[in-house]
DNA sequence: TATTGTTATACTCTATAACTATA
DNA sequence: TATAGTTATAGAGTATAACAATA
């Protein structure tokens, strides 16, 4: 495993790299994710939705469309899928009677420990052939990438 | 930019953020494609089986499937909006009259030169904060992530 | 007039199942 | 009997546009 193989690398070689690797991964994530069985339908958007919601509490729907880089009518959609999964529940805002709150119910907290252990577990695996300082080293440089940008990455795509 | 902060990173974590630095870059790549305003419909997964048709010269429809990870069904559906927009060309195979081979037009040659340059200028920006050691570590690293796993990561996903 | 969420509609990428023609 | 590609159908994730209720 020498280094020296992949000196004078183009820009273009690292981010084929970068998107092949992570499509691997998203696979192996989703497929880890879906062996688990669960009662119900669920996928990485999904998922990503509610862990956003669970890092809110309670959450407007629109502000949930801002936070995920989605439309608002996409974020209607989703809701009303998980809604009808029991996994979150629509409340008017008292403060806008125009706006919606998303609150997960009690069902989905349990569940999305679940599916969070599984993801790491799939992580383990997915990086045993790292060391330490590899995986601290990898962060870095991908923190790198995106911190530096003048284009924030302010949405948040966990899967 | 110290390396401190980021050291006993969980797996979850760096998986978490591979995937996010993963999505904000195909963003980015896929809207400077879009804005090269070409006169026809270009996409990631159209590109990526563009390139992997110009990889081989003339390749059979199964083949391609196989090669992208993708199921045979989606392969016509792609074939036929890409036959359409002059893109290429289907000529049945001299060797098994079930079989349908693909070839680029000399038009799409030239299209997807312009679309690598345009992907070579967005990837060049995107990785504008790294040295090339912090390149070439990069890289390594992802390989490393995927070329020892078992499962090997055989299609190849440009974006 | 602007914003929140929804109805209506559509597009892209992907899949499975059944079929046709060939091997 | 198995394979290559297609027709038919479906579903997930995303979007825009028009609209109702509210701000």
């Amino acid at each position: 495993m020498t280094n020296q193989n992949f000196s004078k690398t183009s820009s273009v070689d690292v981010i084929h790299a970068l998107i092949k690797t992570s499509h691997y991964i998203q696979r192996e994530f989703e497929a880890s994710i879906a062996s688990l069985d669960m009662p119900f339908q669920i996928s990485g958007p999904r998922l990503r939705l509610l862990l956003k919601v669970s890092e809110f509490g309670k959450i407007r729907m629109s502000e949930l469309a801002t936070k995920l880089g989605i439309k608002a009518r996409t974020v209607t959609d989703f809701v009303d899928a998980l809604e009808q999964e029991k996994l979150l529940v629509r409340q008017p805002d008292p403060l806008d009677r125009r706006a919606t709150l998303i609150q997960l119910t009690d069902y989905a907290k349990d569940q999305i420990l679940k599916v969070q252990m599984c993801e790491k577990e799939a992580a383990d695996i997915l990086l045993r052939n790292l060391s330490q300082e590899q995986r601290d080293n990898l962060l870095h440089l991908l923190l790198g990438l995106t911190n530096y940008n003048e284009v924030q990455c302010n949405f948040e795509e966990l899967i």
